[in-house]
DNA sequence: AAACCTATTGACATTTTGTACATAGTGTGG
DNA sequence: CCACACTATGTACAAAATGTCAATAGGTTT
């Protein structure tokens, strides 16, 4: 009983790469430190997502050379904290990435669509 | 260097839940054989996914109730195949993912819109 | 000082997906 | 007949993605 994947609870994985361009559009907009961008995620529905899984994301996208960090000087209350901002290649992969959803979201609408349409014909069903 | 991911090679992980909805769906068309449900795939742009990824996944909805199937004892050219129909299950967590995939798909429109909104603006961009 | 909030990281487990190959029946061309 | 191709499914292992928990750390509040 290797057990294979039950139910997500609620705000995990969507759809591959949400989670990046995400991330990527609000450094577009802004350059942000992580925890300011983990609240801002709400805006997309992907608040709800593990801080750590933010964070490592973070930290993927700077291995790949889509975001650079530093750690910020302005010592303001608390901890040291990183201040992200986008590279002109993350500016590149953001844009695929909108391409790439935007493609997904037809795919879906598709599916969605074609759900409706049959259950409209009251066919099927076969148990 | 772990490396987490480099790119999808096109028709892979779209969207959480779509490889089984899009099953579903075609099982509550019609009853059908793996092999024939793996061409019918297409229609939902999940062509290019591997057959055993499709065979398996069948087997895991099977294992949790979601359709059940036998040997067809139609013996036409070829090797045995298995015929697999939807169950009442089924139809139901078919409606459950349906549901799940339309928010995504809003998820998705809004994340899309809100890009080509700011890019509109021509603001932003901190290198 | 205990408790709490901000902020980030690390390690490990679990889940999901990819890939390559094994098996098997049938038909076709040389 | 043999090699090859097509239909059809299954198995095993590798790799990738995600989840979970706890550790560390500075600062404020009670």
């Amino acid at each position: 009983m290797r057990g294979r994947g039950q139910r997500r609870q609620r705000g995990g994985r969507r759809a591959a790469g949400m989670r990046e361009s995400a991330l990527l559009l609000l450094l577009h907009r802004e350059p942000a430190h992580g925890y300011t961008l983990l609240e801002q995620l709400a805006e997309f529905g992907l608040d709800e997502i593990a801080p750590s899984v933010v964070y490592r994301a973070l930290r993927d996208m700077e291995e790949r050379g889509w975001v650079i960090s530093m750690w910020d000087e302005e010592q303001a209350l608390g901890p040291p904290r990183r201040i992200y901002r986008i590279t002109a290649l993350g500016d590149e992969v953001l844009a695929m990435w909108v391409q790439e959803l935007d493609e997904t979201k037809k795919l879906l609408g598709r599916l969605v669509g074609a759900y409706h349409l049959h259950m409209a014909e009251g066919e099927g069903e076969y148990h």
